[in-house]
DNA sequence: GACGACAAACCGTCCGGACGGTATGTTTCG
DNA sequence: CGAAACATACCGTCCGGACGGTTTGTCGTC
């Protein structure tokens, strides 16, 4: 904190406004909407400046893969320990991570930006199969239900992501309770 | 000289050829390889000639969006009609259409190339939601199970369409039967 | 069924603009 | 000062699309 005091401009802010930004023309705009001259614009900053935090347009998408992945991990691990019960935990966490009970939460709109990102880009696709491998709790050791659960919860985030007509919010409440039912205990 | 391909004459096969390829690079390329000159060369026509089917790059990908719809939908009829239980007979055909038991069928990767497409050019999710709207089977007013399964198998394919470690074949039987028992009956 | 007229299918080239990337100047902090 | 953090200007390439021309099929007429 010491070296980012009374800066003028901070390059930690920028690149997370960066970052920010690119998710939301992901999301909005589609991939092609993603240009570098568009990001630059959208984050505030000129074309160099962006330049100068990633050097080039694939480092920039990698760059949102690993804040989106860490973020990610970070919630899942916050609810898991939040968790009394060992059983299932991973599973709930997941629901309760990606399957957002009131209204969309910071952080959520950009985790769609990243399934965008990995659709658009293969090369993404690559980096989400090692992440998975990473994780021990997604490899298929865990019971059928335990499976389906998840799946369900990226069906609907499929959907929300495609902005497909969802659910009524009691449906979404009584999906969630269902989820959680099934989710091994 | 009979050409090998078709030099002429036919030029519903050359629309069908295009499409194909469209979704083809789509798929193993992702969005930002999907050019006019990529469509033409692999579909083996001219970029004029491709240009002469499909007036712009918005009319292909809208083309590729109506033939996999109209497909989809066919497919789903044909299951349904199959099927002699009335009820949940929706639900089931959506399984067997959207989670291929054995391998993968023909037509089948051109709906994944579907969800690229929809995922990367915003204006095909209008074109789903209206595509959703006028299925009334998908209109959610049905039981909770059934919409689960359906989420569920969209998960399924996200997570097939991102290549990521799947499910062993053991698993995928044993997967499938657990849809099937939680649809409605 | 031969023939000419017309339309559809298709080709090859060119252009304007956008996009990714570079090179270099300018400011700000330590 | 010196280096990091930007900004400005510019370049080469590629992409979408327009355009004119060429070949192939179709159809009416006799």
């Amino acid at each position: 904190m010491s070296n980012s005091r009374n800066r003028r401009k901070h390059p930690e802010a920028v690149r997370r406004e960066v970052l920010a930004e690119t998710a939301r023309l992901l999301l909005e705009k589609g991939p092609a909407g993603v240009t570098l001259d568009a990001v630059s614009q959208a984050a505030g900053v000129s074309k160099g400046g962006l330049l100068h935090h990633f050097p080039n347009k694939l480092a920039l998408l990698d760059g949102l893969f690993d804040d989106l992945a860490h973020r990610f991990d970070q919630a899942l691990a916050e609810r898991m320990a939040a968790d009394p019960v060992e059983k299932g935990r991973f599973t709930r966490a997941y629901i309760a991570v990606c399957f957002p009970a009131g209204g969309v939460a910071e952080g959520e709109e950009g985790w769609k930006a990243l399934t965008v990102a990995m659709i658009s880009e293969p090369h993404l696709r690559e980096r989400l199969r090692s992440w998975v491998d990473g994780r021990a709790e997604v490899r298929a050791e865990a019971p059928l239900d335990a499976l389906l659960v998840r799946y369900a919860v990226d069906g609907i985030w499929l959907s929300d992501l495609l902005g497909a007509p969802s659910m009524t919010p009691a449906q979404r409440a009584a999906m969630m309770e269902r989820l959680i039912a099934l989710s091994p205990s």
